[in-house]
DNA sequence: GAATCGGATGTAATCGATTTCAATGGTGCC
DNA sequence: GGCACCATTGAAATCGATTACATCCGATTC
């Protein structure tokens, strides 16, 4: 091991002391020209970084943000990652992530041991004294709870899934089920309160398969909808794993879609795009909700850090999902 | 903004120093019975949560390791993610991730700024002396590159591109076309290279195609194929995209899979196995992988911080990938 | 020439924990 | 009873930066 460079050894090799040194590197308006030529040397020839817990210690932040959420080997996040890390690199931020599963007591010290300063949560299912015993900034992301006490983030969802059913409709499907996701879920309830309501609005004779969002609970409901004596012509699935495990177990059964059933999924994963036959679909621009909640957070962190001479920028608040039509539904047969 | 509660707070209530609520936390054992009590009454009452950063700051550690990767939004490193955290949660570890592609300098200072003691890296293609430079426990996963001074865990590419050779050798197909990755790229060269020994060993006509992984360069090699004046009967695309690219062309362009192309992918990510047709692939076990890394540089960061009382548990180093039958391949034509 | 001002720099306090070292008091043994 | 020992505890040093405050010095003003 190395022994690490302080401050202190870039002083004494520049002559001058440790608070010019710091002073040099944060602010070098304020020091001498002759100086900072000095001390920038001294910083070069000994490969002098600042240490961030010394610092982060002093300046009471941690420049780090935390993302948390419920599963991260969901791949529907890591678009969502990239854009967050990209933003939050660009200002000088670190990013934890976290899975918001790991224990009421290992998440709040999460939050609380001072190593984060914003947290972005994708996770509408925690115990709302944990989260708002944070006291951080925070910004909810896709998932939501309203008893957490934080703004959120997101698409629409009722409006969505009344997309998905105006789509169907207008393709002239009578018959449309709803396979769900799991009912603790937000976006899963929501989804299907849209649909519910979409379905009414337009006289259409609707029924719900009970899922987990999941490929496996997608070609579940393939084999209760194949047993059904007036088979839906339409299927709103309410994530595109759902819809693909679907439209799979249909191939397996011998059934085509979309000539047999009409299938629609929603997120609009990247292989929806290139799945047999290609998913119609709700897309959800999972790139700038990152990238807007990752600038969100960091104006309230900023704020909170009273550097706010200038107000937060305007962002708008609401992202819009919109529907994409591809090959995985077409008209109703009659 | 509440106040934040410090360990004099807590020392003040249970009237002891603070030297003896640090220790109530650290190491009860060494605090008598009726002093511990008092302590954790006083820190409950409270809600006291040790700072992180001072703690780090003294004790000269991060309880922290930095996932580097090329590109965030990649899916295949989500399982990979997913396990590394749960490993590193499990004692105490916080995770922070990057891209690894952010410039040199900013690079530099996430390995060197002590708010990380150990690096889990999964590109290949950083400048040596970067790495080198950061003088921290890492460990090279997926993807290396001789130039790191650091151990390195994944599968054997060379042996798992013969897997895929094999294969289909074995189901009659004596042409074969190969998608390559990237030539920059160490897994692209080594699984190209694995290639075409394969081929030559079992006197198989071969030829490349010069990809990216990408579900593009799949669709774009499927149209050369077309093309070909002897189409291969066999491909072997260097990633799981690239074949589901090459597949979904395939059957635009209105040619069966597998029945006049077998073609079998790299990876098994999580819908090869939902596709239409389900994809033959070489398995790489990315939770394993992620597990495993994990592992190894949790010990070394016990062995650099000189708790290695015992030496670091006996991993094994590299993990096996298979190959994965599925419906996309079948016997070749004559 | 004295007073004033302000830019550049240094000294020392500070952030909030951990840990060394010394002091204390109780116990057991002779 | 006296002494050695051990388990507890506290005072103060420490980690490595930032920053409030003091100081110094040359230039400007009257």
């Amino acid at each position: 091991m190395v022994p690490r460079v302080r401050i202190k050894d870039v002083a004494m090799l520049a002559g001058v002391s440790t608070a010019t040194v710091s002073r040099t590197l944060s602010s070098p308006e304020t020091v001498g020209q002759k100086t900072r030529e000095k001390v920038i040397k001294a910083v070069k020839a000994t490969g002098y970084r600042i240490n961030g817990a010394a610092r982060d210690l002093r300046q009471r932040r941690a420049r780090s943000i935390l993302i948390l959420a419920p599963n991260l080997s969901n791949t529907f996040f890591s678009q969502i990652f990239a854009a967050i890390q990209e933003e939050a690199s660009e200002v000088g931020l670190t990013v934890q992530i976290s899975d918001s599963r790991i224990g009421r007591d290992r998440l709040l010290s999460l939050g609380q041991d001072g190593r984060a300063d914003g947290i972005v949560l994708l996770d509408g299912g925690l115990d709302p004294d944990v989260v708002n015993g944070w006291n951080l900034p925070l910004i909810q992301l896709s998932e939501w709870n309203i008893a957490y006490d934080a703004p959120r983030l997101g698409i629409d969802n009722h409006a969505a899934a009344d997309l998905a059913v105006e789509h169907l409709a207008g393709l002239g499907h009578r018959r449309i089920l709803h396979v769900s996701g799991p009912q603790e879920n937000v976006l899963a309830v929501t989804r299907q309160e849209g649909f519910l309501a979409g379905a009414k609005k337009r006289g259409i004779d609707q029924s719900v398969f009970p899922g987990d969002f999941t490929l496996e609970a997608g070609a579940e409901a393939a084999r209760f909808w194949s047993t059904m004596q007036h088979r839906p012509t339409g299927v709103f699935c309410a994530s595109d794993e759902c819809a693909l495990g679907f439209i799979s177990e249909c191939a397996h059964m011998g059934f085509e879609v979309p000539g047999d059933v009409s299938v629609i999924g929603f997120d609009d994963i990247d292989f929806a795009d290139r799945f047999l036959p290609s998913l119609t679909t709700i897309h959800q621009p999972r790139n700038e909700m990152g990238r807007t909640a990752a600038k969100r957070v960091i104006a309230m962190m900023r704020a909170a850090q009273g550097e706010d001479a200038e107000p937060a920028p305007d962002l708008k608040d609401s992202i819009k999902a919109t529907l994409v039509d591809r090959a995985s539904t077409g008209r109703a047969a009659l």
